[in-house]
DNA sequence: TGGTCTATCTCGGCT
DNA sequence: AGCCGAGGTAGACCA
């Protein structure tokens, strides 16, 4: 669960080596950091830059990347894509004692170092979980409901008999019957089709084929590795690939619509080909 | 001051219309937004994107751009770069009432829904001052650093007799003298000089010509505009361009390091033009 | 690791 | 509002 705590100077008795501890032990601990504060930046590594003192919220998140916003503007002023060395120390400097935040990224060599004059609130949040599958111009669900009423996009004459369909060995996205009878096991993907899409799809139709002779296996996304390419030819099994812009486009124009206008799926039934 | 304020859904009692409520307020007064938050997230525009539930940070910035950040990964996974319109609305989704943040930006017209199905906290944060002039690989100081040690880049023979020589019409960056013994102003700029630092140096040579005969102008700096240029040209003031890269070697490999090893800066006493 | 290409690139300058 | 070029582009893909 997701847990937030946020630190103010005067909790610390506005001890700037107290703040430096407490940062510091964060650090390894991988969690999300803000920090508001006054600070002066220099960046020196691919180029330089130089920015004195103004509000700024500096962002460390948990795979150590820094993140510096001024109040104003969309894009960070100063930053480090995924720093693997973060240090706090106590520094003087224009004649003040300093929080000093040190982020050193290799390859290339970068380094960024932020003077903090002032340091109003710590944000630590912890536990934040976030496993969700980002998609591109459409997701699988959606590639499914356009494949639902468009079958002949796979194949023509294809007939869906079955959508998600549990199985012992994982859930087959369609079950279908070609035009000539042949049931056919397809597995749908909404991004670029790995190994593990491939040999998914080989299981699927083995697990068919115990109990209903040959069964074709069809692969749909809109691309494929080199290697799930070849597992497919070696096996047997086939792709059928699509452009997801154009998909997106079918999905927005016709499918969300119908369905926004209390269009009901139609349900279509599972001919049993298995007892 | 800055002033930040932590509000917690138990605050208002889970109430998802008062969060709606207390968010849209915050919009007109173009504060800074940060929320703590589980949503799905759909963007439409240029591209569309999918994003399924998981713990997700959303920053509305003064300038009402959105940035939404996961906890892994540098960038952010969806944004609006400058949105016009971000509403705050109460709607049923998935069965259960969902706090939806929606962003519209025109040119390219651009939409982003945030639903919101837990919100953890809400951090505003009121009064960030920022006016700090941002450099690239050197500032409008170090340029000075670097001039007054080599002012032979300037022009062969120059010799400098004041830095920052406060006048009833502005602080001059430099008055030297040049191997004829003319009097020389010199304005010194970080970035492309505008108008603005051509006038300024006008005034600069006028003023000092009040008391010194004739007066030479040269402005330093990267790059001109046009008019600017045009300006000088206009009213015989001179100009030297430099290689902001080729200065920042400068600094950091000379000026610095003498700087960091304790090398006294040579004091130059200013020669009395005028009584 | 290095080179090349893409992007909801963003941003600034100019027409 | 569109077009063009630069950027600490970042990130993905490929050799
Ligand atoms: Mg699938
Ligand atoms: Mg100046």
């Amino acid at each position: 669960m997701v847990n937030i705590r946020v630190i103010t100077p005067d909790d610390l008795g506005y001890d700037v080596g107290k703040l430096a501890d407490v940062l510091s032990k964060e650090i390894p601990a991988r969690q999300l950091l803000i920090i508001f504060c006054n600070c002066s930046i220099e960046y020196q590594g691919r180029s330089r830059s130089i920015l004195p003192e103004g509000d700024r919220i500096v962002i460390v998140k948990t795979n150590h990347s820094v993140i510096i916003h001024r109040p104003e503007g969309y894009s960070p002023v100063n930053w480090q894509p995924e720093s693997t060395k973060i240090s706090f120390h106590v520094e003087e400097r224009d004649g003040a004692k300093k929080l000093l935040m040190i982020s050193i990224r290799e390859s290339p060599r970068e380094y960024l170092w932020i003077w903090m004059s002032k340091v109003y609130s710590i944000v630590i949040v912890e536990g934040m979980e976030d496993r969700a599958h980002f998609s591109m111009y459409v997701s699988e669900n959606e590639v499914k409901d356009i494949l639902e009423r468009h079958p002949e996009i796979i194949e023509e004459g294809l007939e869906i008999l079955s959508r998600e369909y549990r199985t012992r060995v994982g859930i087959i996205d369609f079950i279908a019957r070609d035009r000539l009878g042949r049931l056919v096991a397809i597995e749908v993907k909404d991004e670029k089709a790995s190994m593990d899409a491939a040999k998914q799809l080989h299981r699927y139709v083995k697990q068919l084929e115990k109990e209903a002779g040959n069964v074709r296996g069809i692969l749909v996304a809109p691309s494929l590795t080199t290697k799930a390419s070849e597992y497919l030819e070696r096996h047997g099994l086939e792709k059928v690939l699509y452009d997801p812009q154009k998909f997106m486009e079918i999905y927005l124009n016709e499918v969300r619509k119908e369905r926004d206008q209390g269009f009901a799926r139609k349900e279509r039934k599972l001919t049993e080909f298995f007892q």
